[in-house]
RNA sequence: GGGGGCGUAGUUCAGCUGGUUAGAACGCCGGCCUGUCACGCCGGAGGUCGCGGGUUCGAGUCCCGUCGCUCCCGCCA
């Protein structure tokens, strides 16, 4: 025997007459006396109970879980609900039974700007709306077709550790006590990069995985302890290759969920390119509004703060701004680092409103090409601060002006990154992605103590301004790859200790490869149109770093810590 | 670690320049109703205004601190 005939979503006019049960949540009740309405709900929609006057029809309360049987009968043509799929028919119920109970809800289902924190403590709850239960069907739905496309393009899902080697370097790790080797530890993997490129010297040739990975860092609207990324690597590959595979997933995955994909191949953008024009290596590319030189243009100004300053850039928002506005802009500014905002406004009738146009010259002020009812902002400093400043007030005008196509998408690849970059602070080189990154073609050989302007065969994938995800072309020489690790201060010792296996796993025979990983749960989120990736997680944590469903994480007892050879300092408040 | 926003009934919110007994909607409980579909009508319960301190004759409202949620910076090879 089963619990339901059919899901009821799917009851139409041509099951009037059949005798069915049906089964699911009372979504509403409507107790007319001697007659009671029910919306029974199921993920697949509703349909309307009729059920007489018993004790079982008004006990039901919202959320219980009952079967009912009956016939389906068609409703006169005045009772018709056209706004339910299943609003011709309905079940005349003559046997109900109460399958579960529920007590009041702590919110109620489909309840919009319910606190997150109480919606993610009854997760189950919120799973019954229609915006989780779409979240985590088009999750489903996107990694299928995801594997599909692997699977058709002959990679190979291989499992890799979750616990492994701790890294001092990267993102913070995850540690896990080893009882059996006591004081030491396993990390969480931040991902599987290591394992990856050793299946290539293994001779998988295309490898791929849903991978779960663990950061132990600050948590963000895009950003979980443990996320999943779309993990793959391709022995004897280039670039090109790689990008291919990418685009075809996403293409995929738009398709399987009925949308129309994005063209291929997808736009390219270098680095220097996306730094000069959108102030960001993760540019939205969705509007322009792009950032202009004006270095030389203001070398000789008579505004001395131009004159001076290194690098002046600016860009040209469509709107005449207000004094007031030019205040808030201000304030974002420097958010992003300036130290002011210069700005000239011109409004509709082609008059210019600015503190430091008396500076500037006719030619000057021409050069800008600013046309009525727009406003230029400038900025001047360093270069790198320059770009962060438009940049972030690129992005904030993006928005505030709402620049953007509603349906717009825009997926580009941000190619050519430098390999290394200095620490502002301690002046040291590090590796800009990861210190498995090829240099490009030719620029094998640099200074190991100033290795500025060598590139990187390092590629992100952005859209609409998020990091979809990075990859690139990796070291598969020896030789090379200790230069790397000299070049980041660490010693061939050291390189040793820590990498020694990868290394040695080079050392003996390995294929030219890359790979990428794309962040899944990021690709969802925006494919949902959600402003964050809990929206498309099951059970996530709190910005906090806890879980308000279970409660974790918990202090464990002197005697489990013991066991595992540690010790906390710190007691929970 | 730093900065911004928010915190009032189970939920979502309102509550003015400080001033009687802190409100609404939905939900919940009781009653009536055989064609509703956000059913309707009548009645009811439900509040440490996040917490602590301060200013004041008087604080949901102002000040300080603190906690929680959230967004951002740092961080995220």
């Amino acid at each position: 025997m089963s619990w339901r005939d059919l899901y009821c979503g799917e009851l139409r006019p041509e099951h009037v007459g059949k005798r069915m049960k049906l089964a699911g949540w009372v979504d509403t009740r409507r107790d007319h006396g001697g007659l009671v309405f029910i919306d029974l709900r199921d993920h697949t929609g509703k349909v309307q109970l009729v059920v007489k006057e018993t004790d079982t029809a008004k006990e039901l309360r919202n959320e219980f879980v009952v079967q009912a049987e009956g016939e389906i009968v068609a409703r006169a043509p005045e009772a018709v609900n056209p706004n339910l799929p299943t609003g011709e028919v309905e079940l005349q119920v003559d046997t109900l039974n109460i399958l579960s109970r529920s007590t009041p809800l702590p919110f109620q289902i489909d309840e919009e700007n319910v606190e997150e924190a109480l919606r993610i403590k009854y997760r189950w709850l919120d799973m019954r709306s229609d915006r989780m239960q779409r979240n985590l069907r088009l999750n489903h739905t996107v990694i299928s077709a995801i594997r599909r496309t692997m699977d058709s393009l002959d990679f190979v899902d291989v499992w890799t550790p979750s616990m492994t080697r701790g890294t001092p370097e990267g993102a913070r790790d995850f540690l896990t006590p080893v009882r059996l080797q006591p004081g030491t530890f396993y990390a969480l993997a931040q991902s599987p990069q290591l394992y990856k490129q050793l299946c290539m010297v293994g001779g998988i040739d295309r490898y791929y995985q849903i991978a779960t990975c663990w950061r132990d860092e600050d948590l963000r609207a895009d950003r979980q302890f443990e996320f999943r990324q779309l993990d793959l690597e391709l022995a004897f590959a280039e670039r090109e290759d790689v990008l291919d595979v990418l685009e075809q997933c996403v293409v995929a995955s738009f398709e399987a969920v009925g949308r129309e994909a994005p063209e291929r191949p997808f736009p390219r953008l270098t680095y220097a390119e996306a730094i000069a024009k959108y102030g960001t290596d993760k540019p939205d590319l969705r509007y322009g509004l792009e950032i202009q030189e004006a270095t030389e243009l203001t070398r000789s100004s008579g505004f001395g703060v131009f004159a001076n300053a290194p690098c002046v850039r600016f860009l040209i928002a469509p709107r005449a701004f207000s004094r007031a506005e030019l205040g808030r802009l201000e304030e974002v500014a420097k958010e992003w680092g300036a130290k002011g905002l210069a700005y000239i406004v011109v409004d509709q009738s082609g008059e210019v409103r600015s503190p430091i146009a008396k500076f500037l010259s006719e030619d000057e002020l021409a050069a800008f090409k600013a046309e009525p009812g727009s406003t230029v902002l400038f900025a001047a400093a360093e270069e790198a601060s320059v770009a962060r400043v438009l940049g972030g007030l690129r992005v904030h005008l993006g928005r505030e002006l709402e620049l953007t196509h509603p349906d717009a998408q825009a997926f580009h690849w941000v190619i050519d990154f430098p390999l290394f970059e200095q620490d502002e602070d301690s002046g040291r080189w590090t590796f800009m992605h990861h210190p498995f990154t090829a240099p490009v073609a030719g620029q094998e050989e640099w200074d190991e103590t100033s290795p500025a302007g060598i590139q990187g065969q390092h590629y992100d994938l952005i859209w609409n301004g998020w990091e979809l995800g990075s990859g690139s072309i990796r070291v598969h020489d020896v030789e090379l790859q200790q230069k790397v690790f000299r070049t980041m201060g660490l010693s061939d010792e050291e390189a040793h200790a820590k990498f020694g296996f990868l290394l040695e796993a080079l050392a003996m025979g390995a294929p030219p490869h890359g790979g990428f990983a794309m962040g899944i749960d990021r690709f969802v989120a925006l494919m949902a149109a959600e402003p964050d990736i809990r929206q498309v997680i099951a059970f996530p944590k709190v910005s906090s770093g806890t879980d308000p469903l279970t409660g974790a994480p918990t202090p464990m007892p002197e005697s489990v810590l013991k066991e595992l050879g540690i010790a906390a300092i710190a007691q929970p408040d």
